[in-house]
Formats: structure tokens, C-alpha cells, sequence
DNA sequence: GATGAATGAGATTTCATTCAT
DNA sequence: AATGAATGAAATCTCATTCAT
């Protein structure tokens, strides 16, 4: 990959009435449904302005420049997920391995209801993504899943933890970015969402036991 | 999404003789160079074609766009994928989840190595992705899965065992693509393809046991 | 004849203002001189944004490809001939066929006036003849030429008159455009366009009397 | 209109056995199919070539240009033309306006036959227009015209008949170019080719009779 | 004589960003 | 603060012609 330019992505000005501004809104509006209309490609600053119904000057009073937008955008995204992951792994009243199967249902079934914008935003990571800002906006929801893990493998590793803290996600955003590639039905998004959440049940489970599911390794003879 | 103006992508004329291939082994060369020191942004054919030391209008006399460069260099990616696959997956003389095991390793090892490649090739997908080449080829290694799926759960119903398949090859390649992007240590790729084998072993036990890691469903306890 | 991408030929935005005249001015003498100058083979966006003294990026502001230039070029010009041809045959204070003959005099001198533009918009053509725009504007002035016949031929029928409308037009660009493609003198012009009058004149009042010039049908004797 | 670098434009080698070269032959072949099927625009000689079933490189060896090609194209057509105008005009059994209105059939007749490949080489005519070639073959036919209004009126002045000639030519091919424009009827190409029959034979009596169709001169009622 | 790979100038068009008004 | 006209570098792709084999 290369030195990759980094572009400033914060906003210019931050708008006094924070999130209030009427002019960040219309802007962040139109990104979105050119984003999900037209495609990372046609996502131009000019587009955007002008489905805004602003200029590109004003435009640029706020953003310094495209990757700002985009990267707001997938901020906002960041914040709802980071939000809903909260909401769901902090439940105390329903038991740990109850939580992450909801929260498997919640998160496919978001990803597949936002999975044209998500796409689009894949699309135009590079623009973004090795922003500062970005790369410490990811590091963020780290931490509500090991305050989850800590309660749900109240005995294991601090290794351990952040291990399975990261496979845990990769996981889940991996096979939600995929599985929302193609539209779903309801009963699909439903199925997967099972099976999945089994899965990721299964190894919280197999690590809460400490005998991790070690079929197949050298010493095992694997089904 | 937009209607996607769809590239062809298949390559301009066959070459057969030796200074043909040559030149379109440069070219791919050249683009592997571009795309992992450049980054896909500023991936051009004119870069390509100078790096490769040949003129953009040999390019074009191999490639009919720039989009079959790309979609070149994914198709022998997933062409190599596939071989790996099917080599471990079919190996008669390990036990399924052993051979599981070793595909996890493996992959998430061959992930690591390419990782600036493939991201490059990732960012370059929207320009690609939608060709119809592109569209079949990715149907393409779920045959090799299936297989694998069918011996290992010998009793299982079709419909089960193609959504085993699908979350299998969506975590395997979700999770690859997510940890490779920071760069691993070998411990680190042993520790983490373990813990992801782990994962998936159990998973592919359960569904054999009948008894999915059901935890967490509304009518169980949940760990 | 191939399916002819049909290319937009329209303006891009309508300017208003004063400044942006200028620019669509600049561009459009640039245009014409480009032309002449260089001739149709020559004439690139580029040299005409160079004439101009504007950048390339400013003449797509305002003509969303090169076919539009031209057009809008050739549109002018049928916009004048238009006003010429409707000048001079709706004058009613000069019988019919003196406004023809005048009609063909005006013609053809303005013709060899323009003889240069028009020779490379001719060349030009294949770039915007089939623009809907295009299609629509040559269908413009046949009903002038209408009014006109139904004027000087009034018991004519309908079909004969159409006919005759189209053999007029026909003749008169068809040997404008012949005639003006050596450069003239004064008095070439004149005896030309009184032969050509004459011509025309003839047939009209052949039609008149009812008594078409018949010589040289199969049961005349032909002079 | 441009200094015009002149391109040369006569056969590179004359093919020992003249016209009868194969190679020629279907290099020929392919041009007209290129330029009726695909248009002016996208005649390259790689098209061409790959059409005839030759290598560029052969296409270069009896061509030096691909002016040439076209422009041999137009020559046969002008050859074709002659030799119709020689056979109608000189036929002694017809009397000399019964020739001319078969005349205006015939080559109304044909301008329609061939509409495709005639538009397609008026397209092209800037790249071969201005060779000295081609400049000596427009002037070719002019002496076959010249003869038969020597004989139709006999006793004309040379300067008037001159003019004449110039104005039926002119008159002839522009209409036959416009008309053929659209495509048309059998009916439609005979009522039009009796109507400009009897709009010329009407000018070449009117002449003859010394009593040109004087309407509309200044000195005259006109209708 | 034939081939066709290689060339590279050149054409069209887009778009992020600035800055005079 | 807002506007939007202007910029011009840069990207993709084509094609006439040559020349080594």
C-alpha cells in the first residue's frame, strides 16, 4: 500500500449547533442517497452539492474535503453500531450467550437493511480510511466487547480474551458484510442469524468450559 | 446502488506465442507492483504500462480495459485459492475436521502473506465486481465445500448443510480479510488461526452431533 | 449505417448571466475559427478551449460534449437561414416568383459567404447528425417553404405541392453547397443564381399552368 | 479550411494484374462493408483488414494510407457514374431530353441503391477530398455532360452552355444526395425522378427556346 | 511477400478545489 | 456567509503506421 496521502478528515468548522447545523444535515443527506444511487464512482462533491441544495463552496466550508464527508458518514454509521452493541452486550438481564445471539440477529439484520450504503462505503474506504480519525474511531467498540467477554469468561486470560474479543468481531462483520451482499428475506436473515450465532455460542461456550472445541488438532482424532 | 455499467473483462486476444505472454506477464507484474506500492487510487493504465516497460497501447492490445487488468490478477488469486482448497480439502488420508484445521492455517497464513495485494485488489473491486467473469467466478469453489460438507455431516439435510457451507466460507474469508489487515507476527497467525479453527470445528461438530451449540436460543439457558 | 451512439447535444446550463455569455461567445467564435482554420479533422476541444482563452474544464461547463459545439454552430446557422427564407417569402408586396428568384440570389450569395464554416460543418456532421436535436431543427423550416407554394400554386393538391417543397429545398442547399465549394466572383454568383432561378421558376410555373414541362416523357416527343 | 496536408493518395504498387489483384479486391470488399456497417467514424484499417481476412501489414503494401482506401472507393463509384452518364447521354436512339429524364431515373435509381456506402464516403471525404487525385476525377464527367447539351442546344453559346452543364450536374447529385437521405419507396423514387426530370428538361427547352423562364426577373410579372 | 505486435501521440471528458464577487 | 464559474491535471482508450521476424 502506499505512503497514502493522509487527508485531514475532521470537519472544517465544527458547526456551533452541533449535529444541528441545517446545512451538515442536507449535505450529509444527499452523500447518502448519492452514495447509494449512483455509487462510490459517481460520488462526487458537485453531486452531493448540488442534491443538497447547497453550493460547493458552502459545502467545502464544512468539509475540507470529500473524504470528510465520507468519513463522517461511516462515523455516524460507527456511533449506531457502537450504540446498539452497547445496548445489547450491557443487558444485564438476560444471560451473556442470550445477549451475543441477540445481538447476532440485531447486527444481521441492520447490516442487511443498510447494505446498499454500507457497500458504497466499502467502495470508498481508500478515500478515508487511513485517516487518524478513522483509525481510532475502529479502535473504539473494543472495549464494550471485553467488558462483555469479562463477564461471560469470568476466569479466562487476558490473551485469551482479547483473542476471542477479535475473532468474535471479525466474525460478525465479516459474514455481515457478506451475507448482506445479496438481498435476504426475512426467513433467511433469520436462518443464518441462528446458525451463526450458534457458532459464536458454541466457542464462548467452548472457552467458558475450557475445553475449546479441539477437534482436529494434531493430538485429536476430529469427528 | 447504481445499474453498475457493466465492464467486460476478459482478455483482448489469447496470446500464444512467447513474446505475447511475456509482455502480458509484465503487465501483471507491473500491476501487482502498482496496486501494492501505489495503492488502487492511483492504479492507471498509464502506470502500469510504464512500469511494466511496454506502452500503454500494448496494454490495451492484451487487456480491453483497465478493469481486466484487475479482475486478472483477483481471478489467478481466486484460482490459487481454489487449488489450495480443494487440495486440503479433498485429502482422503486426514479426518474432515482435521482438514478444517489445516485449511484455517493455511488460509489465514496465504491471507497474511497477500494481504497488500488483496486489499489493493478489494479496493479495485467496484470496478470489477460486477462483470459477469467476476460474478461466475466467485460461484465457483462452493462445489469444493459442498463435497467437503457432505462427508464430514454425512446425515445432514441439503438445506442445512449449504448454510453450513456459506457461513464457513464468509467467516473464513470475513475474518482472513479483517486480520490480515494489520500486519501478524507468525504467533500471532498461529494463535488466532487456531482459535478460528477452533471455532469452526465446533460449529461443523455440532451440527454432526445433532445437538447445535444451541446457547443462548429464547429456550435455553444460555452457558 | 451503424446504430450511431446518438450523443446529447444540448446545451448544459442555460446562461444567464452576462459572464457566462461571453464564455459560450468565446467558445463559439473559437469554434468557428478552429474550423475554418484548421479544418474539421483538427477541431478538438482542447484547441477550441485554447482559441477561446478558457480552459477545457469551462467549455464542459457549458457544452456537455464536442457534438454539441457543432450543433450549436449548425443550429445558428439554420437559425439564419430560416430568417431569410421566412424574410423573403412571406414578403407580399412581391409576387411569388420574384421573391423566388430573390430567394435564390440571397441564398446563394450567403452561401458562398459561408462557404468555409459550412464546408467544415459539413465534414463535421457525422458528429451530430443524429442527435434528436438535430432531427427536429432540419424539419423546421418546410413550412415556410409551404406557406409559400400554397401561395404561388394554389390549386395545387396537396401530395404535388409536398413534392414540390422537398425537389425546391433539395435543389437549392444541394446546389448551394456545390457552387459555393470553388471560391466565386461577384458575377459567377449572379449569373449562377439567375440560371438556378430561372430553373425554378420554370418548374413552378410549369406547375402553375398545369402543363408540366413534360418533354422527354415517354409519350412526348421531347423537343 | 486547412493547408490540408495532402495526403497522397494513388495505389502504393500497381498490382501486376490490374483490378484483378485478389488482395485488392478484398480489402476493397471489406472497406465497403466496414464503412456501410459500422460508419465513417469507426473505419480503421485494422477493421478493415481484420474484415478481408489479411494482415495490416499487407493492407499497407498496396495502400499507403488509409486516405487511399476510401479514396479508391470513391473512384470506382465516379468510374461507375461516368460510365452510366456515357451510356444514357450518347445513346443517338433517344432524343436528348427523353436521355436526360431517363438520366435523372437512373441515377435517382441509384443514389437510393447505394445510400449506405455513399453517406458513409461523403463522411469520409475530408481524408481524401483534397489529394490532387481526387481533384482531377471530380472533373472528369464534366465533358460527357458537355457533349450532349452541344446536342440538345445546338446553337448556345459556349459560356451559357457551360453554365448549364454546372447547374444540371450540381442540381442532379445534390438532389440525389438529399433525397436518398431517407430511405424510400419504388413509388416515391419515381415520383420524385419525374419531377426533377421535368424541372431540368423544363430549364433545357427553356433554353433552347431561347425564351428562358424569365419569371421573376426584375423586368418581368413573374406568374 | 506477409505478418501482427508494438508504438505513443493525441482525443475526450471528469472532478476536487479555489476564490472573486 | 454563500455562491458557482473557472481551473487544469489527470485518466482512459484509440488508431495510423512501422518494422523485426
Amino acid at each position: 500500500m502506499p505512503p497514502a496521502r493522509t487527508t485531514r478528515v475532521a470537519s472544517r468548522k465544527e458547526p456551533r449547533q452541533a449535529r444541528s447545523n441545517q446545512l451538515v444535515e442536507a449535505v450529509l443527506d444527499a452523500a447518502v442517497q448519492v452514495l447509494t444511487k449512483e455509487g462510490a464512482q459517481r460520488f462526487t462533491t458537485a453531486r452531493v452539492a448540488e442534491r443538497a441544495g447547497v453550493s460547493v463552496g458552502s459545502l467545502y466550508q464544512y468539509f475540507p474535503n470529500k473524504a470528510a464527508i465520507l468519513f463522517r458518514l461511516q462515523s455516524d454509521e460507527w456511533q449506531q453500531t457502537s450504540a446498539m452493541l452497547r445496548a445489547i452486550l450491557e443487558d444485564a438481564s438476560t444471560p451473556p450467550l442470550g445477549r451475543l445471539r441477540r445481538l447476532v440477529h440485531t447486527f444481521i439484520q441492520s447490516e442487511c437493511e443498510e447494505a446498499a450504503i454500507r457497500t458504497a462505503l466499502t467502495d470508498a474506504a481508500p478515500l478515508y480510511r487511513d485517516a487518524p480519525e478513522a483509525i481510532h474511531a475502529r479502535a473504539e467498540n473494543a472495549g464494550i466487547y471485553d467488558a462483555f467477554l469479562r463477564e461471560a469468561l469470568p476466569g479466562t486470560a487476558e490473551e485469551e480474551r482479547k483473542l476471542a474479543c477479535g475473532l468474535i468481531k471479525m466474525t460478525l462483520s465479516g459474514v455481515g458484510e457478506r451475507f448482506s451482499q445479496t438481498p435476504r428475506t426475512e426467513a433467511e436473515i433469520a436462518g443464518w442469524s441462528d446458525a451463526l450465532a450458534d457458532m459464536l455460542c458454541g466457542y464462548v461456550e467452548g472457552l467458558a468450559t475450557g475445553i475449546p472445541a479441539a477437534q482436529g488438532r494434531d493430538n485429536q482424532s476430529g469427528g
